[in-house]
DNA sequence: ATCTATTTGTACGTATGTATT
DNA sequence: AAATACATACGTACAAATAGA
């Protein structure tokens, strides 16, 4: 009962369009952002929220969502529990914009476009750069497809397997927006490798090429080699483009599950 | 009180680590992609999608906030108010992807790497593309920097002026990948027009140079001369890579407004 | 292993704001 | 101007999870 109520804080005033949970989300994001809250850093807990804002605890709640939904907090129950600081995960953002391209539909041809700048550039970027964990893991990857294709099966996996190698290469860019894109890239091509039946038949000149650019790749980056590494990883991308202007078909994002 | 509380719908078993409300936007999100919705479609409203997942009114509403958040519905209320699919607007994207870098950092050149190997390409995409009004926005952008700059006040509106152009420019492409990664970085770069003092003291060189520039590559927009186009963005990104990398600084990236 | 304290999570019931008819 | 149909916000009671004694 009661119902205090005493609603307007502070502007029931101007253009205030933006529902209560946003505003106080955004006026979470400045607290963290003034009082340098790092990652791991413990927000209030919800009944000092509450009092803090003046808020009810629906509304703290909806804005705490807000924020984990954007990956920017994280909350646990239980004692010692509560919200904390979280760096947005790297997959949570390819989700989100993933949801932008659900209605404006890519081409591969878009994508191309923009491998065929990309790849080559983090390919020169990491000539020289990779530890042996890191050229041993893309060792391994490019074991995967050994044998030539047997089947429709083999030939998925293959370019599975060779667009996870491009993947691996994005996590280890200095340059976290170019990892970041090719990153992306890398994900929605594997989408339409397994929903659509594409590169099929079981190309086995595909297969020789793809391997041999794979294993001259990986000798320019340990060597040092970043012209070389530029050289054949666009050479690559042009080759694949090619493949790929006969495919000239749509890419159905789906929303990003978080 | 009651509290009937049959919670369990499906699953207290497994892996749950997902929150309720999380859980239910996820199926709200799929309940879009099955129906097919396209923005503007209606979603149930609160009352029946309470009875539909079996939720709480909060539960419900902490997933419209999800939702939301992620900018893939909108709500509004009154009567033939409710929650209604939306398009995610590149805005809310670029907002979201701001909020990766908070925590990871970008860098001028970080930027600049990618300018020169994207900007070409979007002006040789456009060339002879643009309608008329297209064009005369551009022109009357050009426009705002037609006298050279006379205080470190000019210079900066030259600036953004500047990034305005490129940033109108991406929202012609056809790439919908290659046009968001470009006025991301525009609005990146503006920001640290901005908040830094940057290009200071006003350089009259630089902006006869970037005036030179927009105008030459106007005309190759309208002509039609697509590896003109290509070329003259070139060299303007090579230009101004040049002079950013006296500006080797850390982007400080603020947290996405929503 | 059990209890206990702490903190988030869920469920209602009700009152208020808001925009359409 | 009033009624209506919504979303929005509040407050309390209770449930579940988890760390520590």
């Amino acid at each position: 009962m009661s119902h205090a109520t005493s609603h307007s804080i502070s502007d029931n005033n101007a253009e205030n369009r933006a529902s209560r949970p946003l505003q106080v989300a955004e006026a979470i994001k400045g607290y963290v952002v003034s009082n340098a809250l790092k990652p791991g850093d413990k927000l209030p807990n919800e009944a000092e929220l509450i009092t803090l804002f003046g808020m009810a605890k629906g509304t703290i709640r909806e804005a705490m969502r807000i924020l984990e939904a954007q990956g920017l907090v994280k909350t646990r129950t239980g004692p010692g529990g509560g919200c904390f600081v979280h760096e947005v995960s790297e997959t949570r953002t390819r989700a989100l914009l993933s949801n932008y391209f659900y209605f404006r539909h890519l081409t591969i041809s878009d994508i191309y476009q923009l491998r065929k700048q990309l790849e080559p550039e983090l390919a020169a970027d990491l000539a020289g750069k990779l530890d042996a964990a890191a050229i041993g893991e893309l060792e391994a990857i490019t074991e995967e497809y050994e044998t030539p294709p047997q089947s429709k099966e083999d030939d998925r996996r293959h370019h599975e397997a060779s667009l996870r190698f491009h993947a691996r290469l994005a996590a280890h860019a200095e340059n976290h927006l170019l990892g970041f894109i090719i990153g992306f890239m890398a994900e929605v091509l594997s989408e339409v490798t397994t929903t659509r039946r594409l590169f099929e038949p079981p190309n086995h000149e595909l297969w020789a090429k793809g391997r041999e650019f794979q294993l001259n790749l990986l000798q320019a980056l340990e060597t040092g080699d970043a012209q070389r590494a530029r050289e054949i990883m666009a050479q690559h991308m042009s080759f694949a483009e090619k493949l790929m202007h006969q495919q000239e078909l749509r890419v159905e994002r789906k929303l990003g599950d978080l």
